[in-house]
Parts: structure tokens; C-alpha cells; sequence
RNA sequence: GCGGGCGUGGUGGAAUUGGUAGACACGCAAGACUUAAAAUCUUGUUCCUGUAUAGGAGUGCCGGUUCGAUUCCGGCCGCCCGCACCA
């Protein structure tokens, strides 16, 4: 037996008889403990690169570990596969998106086949198949029912390029994630995800993710944004409530509904934001302005009520509606609201932008001082989408309004006072003291410190009915309509009469038609000769009506897809919930740390929405109980002398010189960075498949870099694990003694049984690294049992275990070379059915250890010694070593420290 | 600015309930085999001094705790990621 190791014969070989012998096939009634391994889904660009490999690499290393430990293992692979590539493609290449994207997965399937994941593949579904995308209607319309989807104008992200709305998650520094076009706002018609009402419950769940990185348990913590605070109304000046009641409110009522002139109170509404007010005719209205809830007077959020003695102003929102309102009859706030949105919206130029500010002449009183009265201003760098859109102003403890102040020469009153500074002589300069300390000129609150502060501040606003303490957070609710065709359609009926409809059960799905053209910008389904109205009625009165043309985000076709695969949803739209609320949640998940928060987010969204409809059962309402975020697959970019990127497949080494393979153009090497085509440094997997094999491929990307951490992809390193993959196999081919791989040497002696020491030792770490995600030092500890065992001379059963073991840990990581080798050594079955091997503790303990002496903290010397020596015969030992001596010299030993087994350190001085 | 992470040989990296720093791999050097190359094998490889025995320094920098610190604490410096006027 001195064939050469063939990976192109032997991998697909056992592919093979994988498949055909169904072996990843997950089971639901299944006796034995479940573990679900995931990845995070492709999308079928067409090509799979090598982030995908390292990815499933990972993930298969888990599962296959977790098969041999006997779990149930259910590993499956679909295709996230609507969203927009599929339509510019189409566009670009006179084709059809449906046709575009199948064919896509057609191709992807194959290479993905041939790297050997252990698949169930008969769980295969793509997000844009029928049966998926009418379970995610009636999942819609579950949700709508129990009140988690709403309709509603709101100012929306429009990215001009991919002419569509965005969500606020998808917007990364004013641009759109996919496009890079600076967001535009636009005033639309949209269907939202009632994310909100799950705020509160999303932030706790984040606790309970122990095995989750912590980094984006944090981001996730962050962008939820949650804080707890008091939200209160500034009463205006009476003059100014006639003013306001007068001027804004009751032409505005008026106009809306004439018939109500003079009535005694109500609510006004305009530009899908809300101006409430109670008007009851000549001057005497409770007027309160803000965007969200109703109160009288101007709404105002804080989470420092104990410094409210030290307001000097109140600012508003540019976009405040009171603001808006001003400022139809008033050009300078016209003008001063232009100004403000030059800046534009992206970016630190936001953070940067000087602060800018308008007295709009308003004055509103001090709640607990009668006698302050305190001017409205406008200001750039307050936030409508946070809050009221309205802050007051506190110089002396809040760096903007310091900053505010100190530029419009507002007075500076400081009201908590640092420890160990005087409330005489203290003063603010140019830095806000937000720190603790005692309030001071504060009235009633003086003495206390900042929560108690707090605390007073909210009970006494709460007490005058001006407000009360409310929890804020950052998070808004999930707009998902989609002006796109390649998506979800969303299966409501748009009836004049009857409003927004429902499409009733039977009527789903909501099928996307397939004639359609790109012609035109735009969405193709808003004007499609029929699809849109032909035979559409309203299903409540029956009228003449029109569809829905919006389409889902694409983010909420991965926001179940786990459940599917689970309940092993078919191409009829049959899926066993219970099934899936069995397999929930993923033990494992795999993907990259892009997805903190909007994928993962919106998963833990629909994972509550979907138990509280009844159809999941699943602890917590966390769909992912164990999270990976990988590191990505980097390459160096070169550029030749023109600046033209060179493929890496094209450079060549010459002397000490790089050249570009034909044009014969200097080359050099730039950053080392994420494999992408546009700078044209990626390796494709599928010619490393076919050059060094699958395995070769896995091995590489898991090595030498830690999972979590970026690998560069170098020619070396693909020659390493050739080499390793070779050196296995020498292993196994040198070995003629008989037995089989499950043998164990329980009489070796001498080397056997030396040998049998390091095998369980590897193991044990091996095992450990798998567990810890560690798996370049399952490797390292991989590498050290092949080595020894290609130094090992013996025949015997020291050497079948070893190899036994090797074969087994080698399994997961390349598991076509396993399965020959297994083959070879046993004769029959597969080594990924072959349980686990189990370490023997007794060969991790030695009779005889070595002990470094330490002198004064100095290795100097070790011992030789039986594990079970008493500490004052060690001492005696160690204090008789000649090298001891020698560092001792003249000095006197005070102390001996024996760690046993560990370390003994001689002081001595 | 805030939050999180990181800093170890020529390179990727290993080592944490504080106990031999540099496992394993790449690269490099010397040697064996070979007509030659590739492959393979052997040996060496943190730096400095030294033929060697050996000695000294050393985990970004400064300091602290400790018999002992890559690991813990304080203060700097640098890099990466996330959020960014969030009231």
C-alpha cells in the first residue's frame, strides 16, 4: 500500500456514500439529546468565496463533533435568496430575477456539496420559494392580529440609488448599507414591526446569552438604547398660549374640520405627526406641542430632573412641529431651519457641526419657581427622532448646553456641586461637570445627591401633574415595506372603503407574477398591467380594490428561516411547528459579527412575536443560544505600476521583484484586507477544491488563526495543510499492524506507552479546543500526535490507538481523509458514525514529574521527581542542585515556596 | 467623545483559579537522500555576550501588589471594531 493520498478520487468517493447512505439526515423523534448546528444562511450570489467555507468549516466542525459525542444533530443549509442583486442583475443582463437566483443556487449547491459539509440537505428551501415566502404571509398576518404590525405616513430613510425605503438599522452613517447613497427623508406610507413593544424584553433576554460575545450583547444593549428618565411639560407664558392656541392650533383645527370651530377640546393632527391641543376659543387653550403623547404644555425629556433648578432654556428640534408651524409666518425660522439641513445628516460632521440656535420668542415657566421664566429656543443639535425632539437647556452639567450657552450668552447656573468644592466660589468654565456631588441653589432638592435627586425631581413634577417618569429607548419599531419586486409580497388589500385588509387564509399565497419588466425605475409590481387590480376585491365588502405592491424587507425572510428548517417546512407550505419549537433554540450559531444587530435583533424579534401567536414554544424567546461571530478571510491586494489591481493567481515572484504574470508590470503589495472582488484579491475555493482538495481548504482556514480572529489566505499555508494532509496519510500507510483504530494498548510499556500518554493528552485538548471555539489549538495538539506517531517505529496497539485517536480528531476538521484512513484500518463503517474517543485519565498522570526550581524567581535548574515526593524531600533536593548552588552563591535562603507539582521557588538574599 | 477588544520572536499564534514565556505552524539556515529539482527526513532558530559550559535581557511603555506577573491593580502610548450632539 504505497498509493499516493488522491483527494480528487477519494472526496467524492465519500461524498457518495454519504448521501447514500442518507448519514446527515437529522431526526425529529430522535432518542438521543438534540443539538442544532447553524450557519447563517448564504445569499446565492452565484459563487461561494472563502468566507463561506471558513463559516460552514466551522459550523461542520461543530456538528460532527457533536454527532460523534451522540447527539442528534440537526445541520442544515438553505438560501437566503430574495433581495435586490437578483433585480439589478436582472436588469444589467435582460434576465429575470427568479431565473437569475435559481440558477445561482444550482451553482452554489455543487461546490458547497463538494467541501463535505454534513448536511441534511432534505431540509433545503430557499427564501423566495412559494411554500416559504406564504408561511412569512401567514406569519404577517398572525402578527397583525396580535397587533405587531401597523400602518402608518412616517418620515422614512429613501435610498435614491435602490430606489427604496430603508430601515433605520440599515442606514450606516446617512447612507444606505447596500448602496452607499446618502439617505434622503421622504414622508411614505409604510408597514411597520412593532419591535418596540419587545424593547424592554429584548434588552433583559441579553442577559440570559452567556454564550453570546459580549461584544455584541453590548451593541445590541446599545442600539436598543434604553434610558430611564423624567418626561415633563414647560407651561408656556400665557401670552404665548394665546399666541400658539390662536395662531396655530385653530386654523389648523379649522382646517381639518371646519364644523368644529369653537369646540371645547380635541386633538389635532398634522403631517403624520401630532400636535395635540385643547382650544376652547378666544385665548383660553391648554396647549401642549410635541410628537408622541399628550400633555399640555411643551414636552420635554430628560434623565437629569435633579437639575432642573440650573434650566436656562429650553431647546427645540429644527424639526419640531411647533418649529414647523412657527414657521410658516416666520421667514427667519424658515431660514434658520434651511441653515440646519445644509448639514446634512451623516457622519461626525453632525457631532462636529457647530452648535447653532434660534430664540424663537416663546418663554415657558420654571415648574417649581414661579418666578423664572425661561426662553424656547431652536437648536440644531437636538434630535427629533429621540425623545420629544425637545430638551431643556442645563449649561453647568451638560456639555452641549454648555457649549449653547456660553455661544448665545444664556445664563450658567451651577446646582451640583463636586465634593470638596465651595458652593461660594464654585464655578463651570468650559467643561460641564457631569460628575456626583451635592445639589446646591436648587430649593428643595439642595443637599441631596444626583439619584436621590432624581428621584425628588420626578415625585414632585409627578405630584404637580406635569409629568412623570417614563423609560426611553432607541430603538424604533422595524419599518418593512420594500418598493421591490424580488421580495415577500406583503398580502394586504387596499380597499377605498374598508382601509388596509387582510388577504384572507385561503386566498395565500399572494403569488409574485413572473411577467414582469425593469424597464422603468421603480417597482415593476406598482405597475403591472393586472397583478395589481385584476379580479381584486375587497375582502370585507366585496368592492373593487387594489393590492398591496410593497414587499418585505428581506430581513424578515431570516428572521424565522431556523424555525423552517426545524419543522422542515415542504414545497407546500407544510411545517411542523412543534417540531421546530423542538429544535429551537440553536445550540450553535455560526456567522459574521455584520449581523450584530440587524439580522440577530430582528430574529429575537420574530422568535417572541412568533410565541406570543402561539405558534413557538421556546424558553426564553431566544432563538440562538450559542453565538459565533467569525473572523473573515483576508488576502494582500497588489497593484501593479499603472494602479490596476492584479489578481493574486496572476503574480509572480521573480528575484526580489513581484511581476504581473504576461504584461511582466512591477507589482506590489498592499494592505492585507477582506477578500473582495473589487480589489480583486480573492482565491476562489472552488479552483483550491480542485488543486489540494476540500479538506486541504478546511483545514487551512481553520489552523493557525483563532476562529474569531481575521486568517490571512497565503500560498504557504495552503502548503501546510497539503503537507499535513500528506503526513497523515504516511501515517496510515506506514502501519501494518492489525486490529483496527479501536484497540487499546492497555499493557504498553516504554515508548508504547509513552506514545499512548501524548495521544491522550492531545486528545484532552483537542476535545477542550473544539468545545472553546478554540480550534487552532485543536490543531496545534493534532499536529504534535501526527508527528509523534510518524516517529514511532512500533507495530503494535500503542500505535492503532493513537492512530485510532487521530483519525477520530481529525474527523470534523477533514473529514473525507478520515473516512479513507478509517476505512483502511477498519475495513467497515464510518468513522462519522465512530463515537468520540474517550480519554483515559490514568495517562494523563505521570509517576515522575519535572519541576523547575526557581531562585528568586529564576529558573535555574529542574528536577526529576516521583509525582508523590514530600515537600521536605524536594526542598532537600532542590537545595542540593548545583546550578541552586551556584545562583545561592554567597547568599542566605530565607524561604523555600513548593507549589507540588508545579514550581519550587528558593528565596534567597 | 462614549462603549468593546487587542498589543508576545522574522510571521500566524500558544501559555490565565498568577507558577519553566515562545507550544504548534510558516519562514529561514545547515545537513542527509538525489545527476538535478521537488518531496521527504535530521538538526538549529526570541535577542545580546560566548567556541562551549554559562550569563544577561525579554510579552507596547512606566509604576505597584507578590516568593513569583504575558496573566492582577494604577497611569500612559499605539492599533482595531462598534456607536456617535440619545438629552
Amino acid at each position: 500500500m504505497t498509493e499516493k493520498y488522491n483527494p480528487s478520487d477519494v472526496e467524492p468517493r465519500w461524498q457518495r456514500v454519504w448521501r447514500e447512505r442518507d448519514v446527515f439526515r437529522a431526526y425529529d423523534d430522535s432518542e438521543k439529546p438534540k443539538f442544532y448546528a447553524l450557519e447563517m444562511f448564504p445569499y446565492p450570489s452565484g459563487r461561494i468565496h472563502m468566507g463561506h467555507v471558513r463559516n460552514y468549516a466551522m459550523g461542520d466542525v461543530v456538528a460532527r463533533y457533536k454527532k460523534a459525542q451522540g447527539f442528534e444533530v440537526l445541520h442544515p443549509m438553505g438560501w437566503d435568496s430574495f433581495g435586490m442583486p437578483a433585480e439589478n442583475a436582472a436588469i444589467a443582463t435582460d434576465g429575470h430575477p427568479k431565473d437569475w437566483t435559481y440558477n445561482n443556487i444550482d451553482e452554489m449547491r455543487a461546490p458547497m456539496q463538494r467541501l463535505g459539509f454534513a448536511l441534511d440537505w432534505s431540509r433545503e428551501f430557499a427564501t423566495s420559494d412559494v411554500a416559504y415566502y406564504k408561511t412569512q404571509q401567514q406569519i404577517f398576518l398572525k402578527f397583525w392580529e396580535k397587533g405587531l404590525v401597523y400602518r402608518k405616513t412616517a418620515k422614512v430613510n429613501w435610498d435614491p440609488v435602490d430606489n427604496t425605503v430603508l430601515a433605520n438599522e440599515q442606514v450606516i452613517d446617512g447612507k444606505g448599507w447596500r448602496s452607499g447613497a446618502v439617505v434622503e427623508q421622504r414622508d411614505m406610507d409604510q408597514w411597520f414591526f412593532k419591535i418596540t413593544n419587545y424593547a424592554e424584553d429584548l434588552l433583559d433576554g441579553l442577559k440570559t446569552l452567556d454564550r453570546w460575545p459580549e461584544k455584541v450583547r453590548t451593541m445590541q444593549a446599545n442600539w436598543i438604547g434604553k434610558s430611564e428618565g423624567l418626561q415633563m411639560r414647560f407651561l408656556f407664558e400665557p401670552e404665548d398660549n394665546e399666541r400658539i392656541a390662536d395662531e396655530i392650533l385653530y386654523p389648523k383645527w379649522n382646517e381639518i374640520d371646519p364644523n368644529k370651530e369653537n369646540s371645547s377640546s380635541g386633538t389635532l393632527r398634522s403631517d403624520g405627526e401630532t400636535i395635540f391641543g385643547s382650544y376652547s376659543g378666544n385665548g383660553k387653550a391648554d396647549v401642549e406641542i410635541c410628537s408622541d403623547d399628550f400633555f399640555g404644555g411643551l414636552q420635554i425629556f430628560t434623565t437629569r430632573p435633579d437639575t432642573l433648578y440650573g434650566a436656562s432654556f429650553l431647546a427645540l428640534s429644527p424639526d419640531h412641529p411647533l418649529v414647523k408651524e412657527l414657521a410658516k409666518n416666520n421667514s427667519s425660522i424658515e431660514n434658520f431651519r434651511a441653515e440646519c439641513a445644509k448639514i446634512g445628516t451623516s457622519e461626525e460632521a453632525i457631532a462636529q457641526a457647530p452648535k447653532l440656535g434660534l430664540d424663537t420668542g416663546l418663554r415657558v415657566k420654571h415648574p417649581f419657581d414661579k418666578n423664572i421664566t425661561l426662553p424656547v429656543w431652536i437648536a440644531n443639535f437636538v434630535l427629533m427622532g429621540y425623545g420629544t425632539g425637545a430638551v431643556f437647556g442645563c449649561p453647568a452639567h451638560d456639555q452641549r448646553d454648555l457649549d449653547f450657552a456660553r455661544k448665545y450668552d444664556l445664563p450658567v447656573t451651577p446646582v451640583v456641586l463636586p465634593d470638596g468644592k465651595d458652593a461660594a466660589t464654585y464655578e463651570v468654565g468650559d467643561e460641564a461637570y457631569t460628575g456626583e456631588g451635592k445639589l446646591f441653589n436648587s430649593g428643595f432638592l439642595n443637599g441631596l445627591n444626583k439619584s436621590k435627586g432624581i428621584k425628588a425631581a420626578i415625585h414632585k413634577i409627578t405630584e404637580m401633574d406635569l409629568g412623570e417618569g417614563v423609560t426611553q429607548y432607541r430603538l424604533r419599531d422595524w419599518g418593512v415595506s420594500r418598493q421591490r419586486y424580488w421580495g415577500c409580497p406583503i398580502p394586504v388589500i387596499k380597499c377605498e372603503d374598508c382601509g388596509s385588509v387582510p388577504v384572507p387564509e385561503d386566498q395565500l399565497p399572494v403569488e409574485l407574477p413572473y411577467d414582469i419588466n425593469f424597464d422603468k425605475p421603480g417597482n415593476p409590481l406598482d405597475r403591472h398591467p393586472t397583478w395589481k387590480t385584476e379580479g381584486v376585491t375587497c375582502p370585507k365588502c366585496g368592492k373593487a380594490a387594489e393590492r398591496e405592491t410593497d414587499t418585505l424587507d428581506t430581513f424578515a425572510d431570516s428572521s424565522w428561516y431556523f424555525a423552517a428548517f426545524g419543522g422542515s417546512l415542504d414545497q407546500d407550505g407544510n411545517m411542523d411547528w412543534d417540531a421546530a419549537s423542538k429544535w429551537l433554540p440553536v445550540d450553535q450559531y455560526v456567522g459574521g459579527v455584520e449581523h450584530a444587530v440587524l439580522h440577530l435583533l430582528y430574529a429575537r424579534f420574530f422568535t417572541r412575536g412568533l410565541i406570543d401567536c402561539g405558534l413557538l414554544n421556546v424558553k426564553n424567546g431566544e432563538p440562538f443560544a450559542g453565538l459565533f461571530t467569525q473572523g473573515m478571510v483576508t488576502h494582500a491586494v497588489f497593484t501593479n505600476e499603472d494602479g490596476e489591481y492584479v489578481v493574486p493567481d496572476q503574480v509572480i515572484e521573480k528575484g526580489n521583484q513581484l511581476l504581473q504574470m504576461g504584461t511582466n508590470k512591477i507589482v506590489t503589495k498592499g494592505d492585507i484586507i477582506k477578500m473582495s472582488k473589487s480589489k480583486k484579491n480573492t482565491v476562489d475555493p472552488e479552483e483550491i477544491i480542485k488543486g489540494y482538495g476540500a479538506d486541504v481548504a478546511r483545514w487551512f482556514v481553520l489552523s493557525d488563526s483563532p476562529p474569531e480572529r481575521d486568517v490571512e489566505w497565503t500560498d504557504a499555508g495552503v502548503n501546510g495543510a497539503w503537507n499535513f494532509q500528506k503526513k497523515v496519510w504516511r501515517a496510515v500507510e506506514a502501519t501494518t499492524a492489525q486490529g483496527g483504530p479501536l484497540v487499546v494498548a492497555e499493557d504498553a510499556s516504554g515508548e508504547a506507552l509513552e506514545l499512548r500518554k501524548l495521544a491522550h493528552r492531545a486528545l484532552e485538548k483537542i476535545t477542550a479546543g473544539i468545545e472553546a471555539f478554540r480550534f487552532n489549538t485543536s490543531v496545534a495538539q493534532i499536529y504534535e500526535l501526527t508527528n509523534a506517531l510518524n516517529k514511532y517505529k512500533g507495530q503494535d496497539a500503542a500505535r492503532l490507538e493513537a492512530l485510532g485517536i487521530l483519525i477520530r480528531a481529525i474527523a470534523p476538521f477533514m473529514p473525507h481523509l478520515a473516512e479513507e484512513c478509517w476505512s483502511i484500518l477498519m475495513g467497515n463503517g464510518l468513522v462519522y458514525h465512530a463515537p468520540w474517543p474517550e480519554v483515559d485519565p490514568a495517562m494523563l498522570v505521570d509517576d515522575t514529574i519535572t519541576l523547575p526550581l526557581q531562585v528568586n524567581g529564576k529558573r535555574r535548574s529542574e528536577l526529576n521527581i516521583a509525582k508523590d515526593m514530600p515537600k521536605d524531600e524536594i526542598e532537600k533536593l532542590a537545595l542540593a542542585d548545583e546550578a541552586v548552588q551556584r545562583s545561592i552563591g554567597d547568599a542566605t535562603v530565607r524561604k523555600v515556596i513548593i507549589v507540588p507539582g508545579r514550581i519550587v521557588n528558593i528565596v534567597a538574599k
